[in-house]
DNA sequence: TCTGGGGTCCTTAGGCAG
DNA sequence: TCTGCTGCCTAAGGACCC
């Protein structure tokens, strides 16, 4: 490891609705808000247009209608975007020979402290990208991956934003915890409640309060995190762990029918995902979401992995029948985890060969 | 008028083996 | 034989991310 990296971030401006509008661009100018169409859906992402009239990604899309009655509500085409986000990383990829971490369809991470000159080279990446993409990226450049993607947020859209560690302490100490990655609602209230609002206050907090109101690890973690005190490293080979499909019904359900034929349908979703991908799993579980929004997963774990649509039906169905369904269910899923490769032989005579 | 779907990682707890 | 310690695995729940 490097005494001192350059780590950037890209993340690529409301990527999907960016995405919809150089396929619409009578659309341009006008609020846009990327949304499933049902009566439960969320907003998946909303238009800087859209965004001043207070629309933001996971707020219920019927409430982003109030906010902004006059929005081009499209609903969200996830093949479009793969496509888009496979060709976008692909021209990275090919410019700059360097590790990259994807994170996600709009967001990766580059490992740049050996190229010579990587501001100027990332400048020219950007514009490429405007140029043959139509997409416009957001960069944040500092020394780990906390400060590049807390640097890439800051001025967003369009932003390049290159930022020490200490630049970073000193330029976000008047913000909510809430803006370190990590931090979510939940942690940020449990801090505020020990009095610590702002990141500052944060950088500053007494550890030993911190550890025995988080844990030894967490607390720790969260004043590393404040003073933007980051090792983590850009991985480029991420292995995939698990696979699910999962719905959330439009009213909720309780006929153990629907839930047995609707758990049907997702097993051989996931089964069929894995399979594009030539994996089994070994792990089976079901998550259920009651009315109350309390949620139950029960899972388990078979000797060898499979991605038999039919094993992975009976064992989720066994999982359903044996838990006791006491409330109408508003979400069902299924996922497979512990996966493995299908070129990987069975273990089952290594175990035994194996000293220890 | 409430709150999606796809994931990752962490924590806790219990069983089990050495 | 009993007990403690440690490591590993599985299960369940929860926080967080885009």
């Amino acid at each position: 490891v490097p005494a001192r990296r350059v780590i950037a971030h890209l993340d690529c401006d409301s990527f999907y609705a960016s995405v919809e509008l150089l396929r619409r661009p009578q659309l341009r100018g006008l609020p846009v808000v990327v949304a499933g169409s049902g009566p439960r859906a969320v907003v998946t992402t909303a238009s800087y247009e859209a965004r001043r009239f207070g629309v933001h990604s996971a707020m219920p899309a019927s409430q982003a209608r109030r906010l902004c009655p006059q929005a081009v509500f499209i609903a969200p085409d996830f093949d479009a975007y793969r496509a888009k986000s496979r060709e976008l990383w692909a021209i990275v990829a090919e410019r700059l020979p360097c590790p990259m971490q994807q994170v996600s369809l709009d967001e990766a991470y580059l490992e740049v402290t050996a190229l010579e000159r990587p501001l100027a080279a990332l400048r020219e990446l950007v514009g490429e990208l405007r140029e043959r993409t139509g997409i416009s990226v957001s960069v944040g450049v500092g020394p780990s991956r906390l400060v590049a993607k807390t640097a890439s947020d800051w001025r967003k859209p369009a932003c390049f934003a290159v930022l020490s560690r200490e630049q970073a302490c000193r330029q976000f100490a008047s913000c909510s915890t809430a803006i370190l990655q990590g931090i979510g609602p939940k942690t940020a209230r449990r801090l505020a409640e020990l009095g610590i609002e702002t990141v500052a206050e944060l950088q500053r907090a007494d550890e030993a309060r911190l550890v025995e109101r988080f844990g030894e690890r967490a607390g720790r973690w969260l004043k590393a995190r404040a003073r933007f005190e980051d090792d983590s490293p850009v991985q480029t080979d991420r292995a995939l762990k698990s696979r699910s499909s999962e719905v959330t019904f439009d009213v909720d359900v309780s006929e153990p029918a629907r839930l047995e034929q609707t758990l049907r349908r997702l097993a051989a979703e996931v089964c069929e995902g894995l399979g594009r991908r030539g994996l089994r799993g070994r792990t089976i579980a079901i998550k259920l979401r009651y009315d109350d929004w309390t949620n139950v997963t029960r899972a388990r774990t078979i000797a060898h992995a499979t991605r038999e649509p039919e094993l992975v039906i009976e064992l989720a169905l066994a999982l359903l029948r044996a838990q006791a369904v006491a409330r109408p269910v508003r979400l069902l899923g299924v996922r497979l985890a512990s996966l493995e490769a299908d070129d990987r032989p069975a273990p089952a005579q290594l175990s035994l060969l194996a000293p220890q």
